[in-house]
DNA sequence: ATCCCATGTGGACGAGCGTACATAACGAGG
DNA sequence: CCTCGTTATGTACGCTCGTCCACATGGGAT
């Protein structure tokens, strides 16, 4: 009962509202803009997402669902007897290092949802995806932590323009990824 | 010779545009807006900032300013002898605790330097500020990472909605002062 | 075969925007 | 006192925007 004279249709919009984020960023997200670019009325795109925001939040959602994939790919980080920190510098470093265009463009979804309520849950969703990940691999209060350091220094490089810095990432997350009182001997096994 | 018919009348365009961000987010700023609230004729704000880049930077910048005050007065940071995580995790409540305007506000402006290059460095002056204030308690690299954490965790408290809990970010903000091989036993007295 | 309604379309409306520009007000230097 | 250039103002233009609505279309239910 979904599929009508265009069955993706909707994705075909949600496709379009990223390139147009990536190119133009945020501020250039418009009803039209994304008719645009998806080479669709621009009825269409009101009928398929009310606000904008309808459509931030479905962009969002993808966007997440993206790095969330990259993530969970790496075995470096999930695998046992893997360094944590050192996986996640590099991580970072491959994320950081080539086109930056996905990576403002995810952040800047991201960053959007300090002022639009509506975007916060999907926010989470991502926050406690990965740190759900992590956490597989240490406690989840450690898992979190990683996670806001993730998100400080990445922001630090891409607000200030500072280059990655990836020896300085390791070093950081190293020392959080350290339980105070020494190096935490077991992983929650069973 | 600056002095002319209203000699802070810039002054009164910035504040304005301060409010107007605190209230309608950056999305609501623009010529006519800061014009209204700061009772100027719209002439008057395009011609003492040729483009609202121009006001942004000078409204981040005195942003800015206010927080890095409130850092420099709290001696129980840059006191002898004062727990530098504590310090930081109570600050943090403070200034997320009560009215978040305030807080959304100098954030919405610092992270719209992700697409605004003009931004970038006030952007980086306001971290550089704050390492280099936090560095006369430990070293450069601890500084900068404190930082780091500072952001991220402020950043998951007003993305996710997530209440501050400062046990802890005082616990996260602790593990990364520490340095790896242990307390660092000295601080570089003149 | 027929009807119904979810799906899709296109245009029009009013509001708000950045920008540009001609003009007025005023302090300073002659 | 008078002139000059900086500072300030008001208005108008062209554009894009979100929203709305009347209408077309065709697949599923009957």
């Amino acid at each position: 009962m979904a599929r009508r004279y265009d069955p993706d249709r909707r994705q075909r919009i949600i496709d379009a509202a990223i390139r147009v984020v990536g190119a133009k960023g945020l501020a250039g997200l418009s009803h039209r803009s994304v008719a645009a670019e998806a080479d669709v009325p621009l009825g269409s795109t009101t009928y398929h997402f009310a606000t904008l925001d309808d459509l931030m939040v479905a962009a969002l959602r993808q966007a997440n669902e993206g790095f969330a994939a990259v993530v969970r790919d790496r075995d470096a980080l999930t695998g046992p007897g893997a360094d944590l920190a050192a996986g996640l510098a590099a991580l970072l470093g491959e994320w950081l290092g080539g086109d930056r265009t996905g990576v403002e463009l995810e952040y800047e979804l991201y960053l959007a949802a300090l002022r639009r309520p509506a975007l916060r849950p999907v926010a989470a969703e991502w926050t406690d995806d990965l740190a759900a990940l992590l956490a597989a691999r240490t406690d989840p209060v450690t898992a979190r932590a990683l996670v806001a350091v993730l998100d400080g220094v990445c922001l630090q490089v891409l607000l200030t323009g500072t280059p990655y810095d990836e020896a300085y990432a390791r070093e950081i997350l190293a020392r959080v990824a350290a339980a105070p009182g020494g190096p935490r001997p077991e992983t929650p096994s069973p």
